[in-house]
DNA sequence: AGTGCCGGATGACAGATGTCATACGACGAA
DNA sequence: TTCGTCGTATGACATCTGTCATCCGGCACT
């Protein structure tokens, strides 16, 4: 080994941050140099550490990991991208792998598979868990419009058509078109299911 | 110090758990000698390694970690609990307590805090974060009776007044009532936000 | 014995939600 | 150029949801 693999650590809970940097801590050829706890912070830190891998957590404060990734990506292209999850979603998959991850890590895989993919990144490999790639393909791709993302994801709150049109400068009527196709699309019977199963498939 | 402190540690995510036990393993009086992934093995993995602090998750299969808490509190008292949460909710952390807890931590504490827990714990203090202890006095106690959280529970899915009242062998009209005082209980406009809001103050 | 709360139920009503047909302009593919 | 799709909108309609008044039996407290 030449030298050391520098690491930055992006995930908003300290108590597993610092967790999973005693983990990696233990390696003799990885360092962690950074760790961050917003997804808006990781450019930068890669940046001024000239990382070797970014180990990204999706659910963060400012940021995704997987936004934060795509930034890392297009600004530098030769930083590896791992990024990890508590959820399986094959939907966050797909969009993780397009904003150029080499990695996909869900949370309940066992601890040495961190270092493995690290380093497997780093000599170019990509990493994947077969199960879930499987399960990406098999579902296929999201069959909801942009639009009708939008409004689900507002919807989610429980806030009203009246609302929903307001914050979206829509008309009621438009509401609730695009909440009865998006219902009828994911073949439920509610909007509270509809936004449950598309969240499940990772399609918000 | 006679001897290492022997800890359980109890979480699903086994990249998360491990991880933990990397962070106490580097403290020389403490050594994790047990893990379990479920709630309902804790109690058994207590006994079997004679334990001296488990250190559980609330968010497990099997049974929550707050339940497990109060299993191994009536039947091993002599072991000290630490309940370990993503989410501050006060509500959890009443019954986390009515459980016999003797610490409540959460996840986006510094790590640091973990060691110190339990430690102290074993040292016979109580170890609870001095905000989150106010929120909960300050919140008071669950609004809703048993039956309001528990249709309210039901109906979180998206499931319409009819499927409610099959599953709880009510009438369509004691669905309606019921829900509907919990959303006046709740101050809310529906049933979905008062189930988010329920939820999030752990009175569910 | 009376008061009040909880679980359970009914019926009536207003308002919110979901469905459907229909329309128009923009745009991309054939 | 025509076809299909998306975004946007309206109106009419059926159904679901939320509210309210009212009722009953059981149980706890005074």
């Amino acid at each position: 080994m030449s030298h050391t693999i520098k690491v930055l650590l992006a995930e908003d809970q300290s108590m597993v941050r610092e967790a999973l940097a005693a983990l990696l801590g233990l390696e003799d050829d990885i360092e962690v140099v950074a760790q961050v706890a917003r997804g808006d912070e990781v450019l930068a830190a890669a940046r001024a550490h000239g990382v070797d891998v970014a180990l990204l957590d999706i659910e963060m404060p400012g940021m995704t990991g997987i936004e934060a990734a795509a930034q890392v990506h297009k600004a530098l292209p030769d930083v590896k991208l791992v990024v990890l999850t508590t959820f399986g979603r094959p939907g966050y998959l797909r969009t993780a792998m397009e904003a150029g991850a080499d990695a996909f890590l869900v949370k309940d895989a066992p601890a040495a598979q961190l270092a493995e993919a690290v380093r497997k990144v780093l000599a170019g490999e990509r990493v994947i868990d077969p199960t879930l790639a499987a399960a990406a393909l098999a579902e296929g791709a999201n069959p909801l419009t942009d639009r009708e993302r939008e409004v689900l994801r507002a919807a989610e709150d429980g806030s009203t058509n009246a609302e929903l049109a307001a914050k979206l400068h829509l008309s009621q009527g438009t509401v609730r078109n695009y909440l009865s196709t998006a219902i009828q699309k994911l073949a439920v019977r509610n909007r509270a299911e509809a936004a449950r199963l598309a969240r499940e498939k990772g399609w918000l």
